[in-house]
DNA sequence: AAGGTCATCAACCGCCGACGC
DNA sequence: TGCGTCGGCGGTTGATGACCT
């Protein structure tokens, strides 16, 4: 009947974890890596579920965390990303090295959405509170264009090592997130990523003049891997390379002014 | 000083997708 | 193909401390 629970329950402690146990957890992480979170609290003689377990890890004991108070430049990515993202909270965290999913939501919750009110914006949509533009009448999230310029700039910020380089939204860049649109859309690959590529190959915009010639190719064809743009590597979420064919979430360019659907 | 309210954030809950069998 | 398990995610709750009256 129904779910299973994740874990015995009349047999774990819930609540704030005590230093030993923050003790007991880090030593053995420490000593035989993350692995399997379901047998980890046994294994690490912990009375915890392991999602629990995971979570304090992942939220407050990982080594690489960073601690304190949110930088303006912080602030200003987070916001950006969440309107072109919505709450996608372990995505924006993704581009904010040592920052978690936790943290940056609560941090919305409690800073953010305060700040963006006091602007005169509305924190889902992120279009003025009164009067506005009238063609978002929805309660989603303002889902905003990224132009293939500023997909670059996320991709530039993303070093050779495969680590994000930190902060990676231009912070002089025009706010553009108002008044712009983003096609993200799930279709069939028009030309599926079936190209031979090296590592370090992306999908690139056509150029300009590129852009501005008819082809052949379906007006959607010039495609750009999202989840590349977004920061992630080959390894994390995109599969793009890897399992060509297949259906992948892609950023479709829009057409250019003075391009039209053959 | 005491009680009430607000702000913060760690932790929990339930759902979902991926994966293996 | 269906089912069970697991990890991960986003929403929500509750404990705690700060601030206000």
């Amino acid at each position: 009947m129904g779910r299973s629970p994740c874990c015995e329950k009349a047999h774990t402690n819930k609540g704030a974890w005590t230093k030993e146990e923050d003790q007991r957890l880090i030593a053995y992480i420490k000593a035989h890596g993350e692995g399997c979170w379901r047998t980890l609290p046994k294994a690490a003689g912990l009375l915890r579920c392991g999602k629990s377990c995971r979570l304090r890890w992942i939220n407050y004991l990982r080594p690489d965390l960073k601690r304190g108070n949110f930088t303006e430049e912080e602030d200003e990515v987070i916001i950006k990303l969440h309107g072109m993202l919505g709450n996608k909270w372990s995505i924006i965290a993704g581009r904010l090295p040592g920052r978690t999913d936790n943290e940056i939501k609560n941090y919305w919750n409690t800073h953010i959405k305060r700040k963006l009110i006091s602007r005169g914006l509305d924190p889902q949509t992120h279009r003025p509170l009164s009067g506005g533009n009238q063609c978002n009448t929805s309660s989603q999230p303002q889902l905003v264009t990224m132009t293939a310029e500023a997909a670059s700039k996320l991709t530039d910020s993303t070093t050779e090592d495969g680590h994000s380089g930190g902060i990676i939204i231009d912070r002089d860049e025009e706010y553009r997130c108002l008044d712009l649109n983003l096609d993200l859309s799930i279709s069939l690959p028009y030309n599926p990523c079936s190209k031979p590529s090296t590592s370090s190959e992306v999908l690139m915009p056509p150029t300009a003049a590129e852009a501005a010639t008819p082809t052949s190719a379906p007006p959607y064809a010039q495609t750009i891997c999202l989840c590349y743009h977004l920061g992630f590597q080959r390894s994390e979420s995109c599969s793009c390379q890897t399992n060509s064919g297949q259906h992948v979430l892609r950023y479709y360019r829009p057409l250019e002014e003075g391009q039209h659907i053959k």
